[in-house]
DNA sequence: GTGTATATCTCGGGG
DNA sequence: CCCCGAGGTATACAC
């Protein structure tokens, strides 16, 4: 990884054309060719950026940062104040743990914790716009397809009426309701599920991985 | 800007939680007290980060950054290869041509581009959810709500059909009909459109500007 | 502050 | 390759 630190300014062409009138910035060059550029605020994103694979041409006071797609990246530096090069190695990468395919697992095997007598009929239930997160049957036997989402909002309620249309045209699963899951509906997503007579069911991930731990423990 | 290149561990515990086995990094520590930790890859993602603002308490070996919201990175130090400090100063920011932004800005100006006749009402005509992006009067007189896009996705004609659905309440409206303007319209997001009667347009972007610059010749 | 829409979204998975 | 969905989304803007 090269880190230069650079009075310069910068010229972006590709989906859309940007400019950085001239500053002091960080410009960083990766192993893999992608380039950053940073200011002194602001932890995530970059000013501007080019991913791999590229080309980076070094001129004279310039560089032109070329990929595949035609995209354009030209710094044209007019003071360098650092410069410095460093073998980092391979990255092991994230572990990570919370997300909504945990989520997913732990409400699959305890359905009856969405709704009591529900039961599981399979995971990742597909359509022909994406698969519901699962299939259920309640304790009338009838169908139940349930979103989950970690923060339920507007987005997932479309998502679950999408998937309710097309699975109500099914001989075999009609009626079917349907039951949205998150962490946390958002007032405006509730209503609108509501609205279309959709449950809405908040779930308690530290109480259904204590569900799991308790499992665990029988054994 | 401060640059820290070393060898650590990182837990980070919040929305989630993590964790990033030992390996050399780029540590970042922004003028606003952002952190984010970069590996040899990958422009635009932080292997992990912490917004501003936060704090930073540095032990021996061991950086600990908290926030307002309970969320804490850990960053434990096993060698420290490089560490430099830099003064960037305030950055001018980001100027931007060729987003939606523009792109309504055009078809605002030309509304006629989307169908013969059509005049401009206003932009941004507000609804209790959320402003439409153009209301218009077609030939007819009668009420047409147009959303923009720069990539016609199924979300957009979501978005549209619950615009129409609520400004088709209004009596002084109605009956309001809709079109979806995009550069690129995905066709599911065309077949679900014209399902519910919407209009797609495609619209040429460079074409537009081209306009813009034959008015600008007049003068 | 919350809520909503955008993003050069990025990133990953499946067909 | 495109399509789709998730993200500790982040970021900007309106109310």
């Amino acid at each position: 990884m090269r880190l230069v630190i650079a009075r310069c300014s910068v010229d972006y062409s590709g989906a859309l054309t940007s400019h950085l009138a001239s500053a002091v910035r960080l410009l960083m060059v990766k192993a893999d060719g992608c380039v950053a550029i940073h200011a002194d605020g602001g932890a995530y994103k970059p000013l501007n950026w080019m991913n791999a694979p590229n080309l980076l041409v070094e001129e004279e006071g310039r560089w032109v940062v070329t990929s595949r797609k035609g995209e354009t990246l030209t710094i044209t530096l007019e003071e360098v104040l650092h410069d410095s090069l460093h073998e980092l190695g391979e990255d092991p990468g994230l572990n990570k743990d919370g997300v909504e395919a945990h989520l997913q697992e732990l409400l699959a095997e305890h359905p009856e914790e969405l709704q009591d007598g529900l039961r599981l009929v399979r995971r990742e239930y597909p359509t022909d716009i994406g698969p519901v997160d699962l299939l259920c049957r309640d304790a009338d036997g009838e169908a139940v397809a349930v979103e989950i989402k970690r923060r339920g909002e507007i987005d997932g309620v479309e998502q679950l009426t999408r998937y309710l249309e097309r699975l109500n045209r099914d001989p075999l699963l009609r009626p079917v309701r349907g039951i949205y899951a998150a962490q946390v509906i958002k007032p405006q997503a509730r209503v609108l599920a509501e609205e279309r007579g959709i449950y809405c069911a908040e779930v308690d991930y530290d109480a259904l991985r204590g569900l799991e731990s308790d499992a665990l423990k029988l054994f």
